[in-house]
DNA sequence: TTGACTTATATGTCTAGACATATAATCGTA
DNA sequence: TACGATTATATGTCTAGACATATAAGTCAA
């Protein structure tokens, strides 16, 4: 069960040895916890230099297959099977990416001071000023999906200057302010009348929706619910992993 | 607005080179497609060996931030903004990681000849044996989703010995078979009769939809639908960007 | 037993070279 | 002009060292 490397082309050593490893934890042959063997030994094995066992044992800690500690050794990882990581950001991007004719529609756009339930939604204590916006995305003219942001105009003042009646909010965001987290919801609803005019779909029609917060440094920027119509839109999604 | 590097610390220099290389494109200064500076130069900008260089441009290659071409040299790569990624492993582990009770019930399990329908949602086209499972996890005793799977026997030979009356597919899977790729689409759909009894929802009620396939190195391994109640299931991901 | 000090060691980073390899650019030819 | 061969060059991988640093483990005293 260790011998055969079930590859015939011949890639690099370094990648070999990662490969290896990989293979090892993927099976289960080296279970969470084990610890992998050092450096030196994988030195001698691959009769290489150091730098390059070093090189594949690096990369698999960046995938967070492995965890390295000084003096101590290098570990397999439990896998993170709880999380989920979901990624999307730009809903222009996504639709032109797609090949589709991309359309933006303003609906409202207020500066209001927060409301309660704003800064409820968003997270703050202190009142301050707020931008809300609803718009449209439209992919060839047929509705994509209906946006209701939030934007707290305190951690993003520049946002005051945006009208947002060209560009989409999310994507102006995205070029002027760097976020550093964020945290997506994902559930179904069934289309309200406002939202099914919106979306051109019937009401009782299921709805997708995705609701997403943006901090910076523990400071929110923004607050958006996404409703696609949901036996249309999909999301998908396609990754490699281990 | 290029001498200042605004921390005190002293990280190490190809972290240092990293962040640089990162902070510029990040905020644009180096936009999408920019060739950055060739590794010799920044050999002779940081006064340091190449390989120093090349660990920081290949971190950044690995995270997809710039594409690196023989010859050529390394590019901002346009942001993946269109793309994304979802990572959902194994619904047991996801319960008990947040500490509720896990539940689960072997609803049917049946192991036929693949039908027509079988292996078009297998996307495979030879005849063969499938395994068909349709159970129901729970968290705390309330309905947390139904599951309606299709694993490929020709793939996953050892399946047939699998009972799946306590152990869910999708642990046995996990523990048993590595995957390369998988692929995830998210949808939303209305309850019809037989989910809304399995979920204990009201019929019409909305359901969140998880379709996905599993394929290890061009081969299918299983696909599988989950429904989630719409309402009450929500699918929280958290990450960090940038 | 506990806490403080010392030591051994595995990883982290770095160097100054080397050869391999893919390919953009050039040049020559049909 | 179009195509094929050649060349220059940036990246890809690798080596055999080096010193730095965090820390597990051992030592010793209170």
């Amino acid at each position: 069960m260790s011998l055969a490397t079930d590859a015939a082309d011949k890639p690099t050593l370094y990648k070999r040895i990662r490969a290896d490893i990989e293979k090892r934890i993927l099976t289960g042959e080296w279970p969470p916890g084990y610890r992998i063997p050092f450096e030196h030994e994988l030195v001698a094995r691959y009769r290489c230099s150091r730098m390059t066992v070093n090189k594949a044992l690096s990369e698999l800690a960046q995938a967070d297959l492995i965890e390295r500690r000084r003096r101590a050794g290098s570990f397999v990882r439990r896998p993170q099977h709880q999380s989920a990581v979901l990624k999307i950001s730009d809903i222009r991007a996504e639709i032109t990416a797609l090949g589709r004719g991309y359309g933006y529609e303003l609906m409202s756009r207020k500066l209001r001071a927060a409301t309660v339930a704003d800064r409820e939604r968003l997270g703050v204590k202190k009142a301050g000023k707020v931008i809300a916006v609803t718009c449209r995305h439209s992919a060839d003219n047929v509705p994509f999906a209906v946006e209701d942001r939030l934007i707290d105009l305190s951690s993003v003042p520049d946002a005051a200057a945006a009208d947002f009646s060209r560009e989409p909010p999310g994507s102006w965001l995205l070029h002027h302010v760097p976020w550093t987290e964020a945290e997506h919801t994902i559930s179904a609803i069934i289309a309200d009348d406002r939202t099914a005019e919106a979306l051109d779909i019937a009401i009782g029609a299921p709805c997708l929706v995705i609701d997403r917060y943006t901090w910076r440094s523990a400071r929110t920027i923004t607050a958006v619910r996404l409703l696609y119509p949901g036996d249309s839109h999909r999301l998908v999604a396609r990754f490699k992993g281990g």
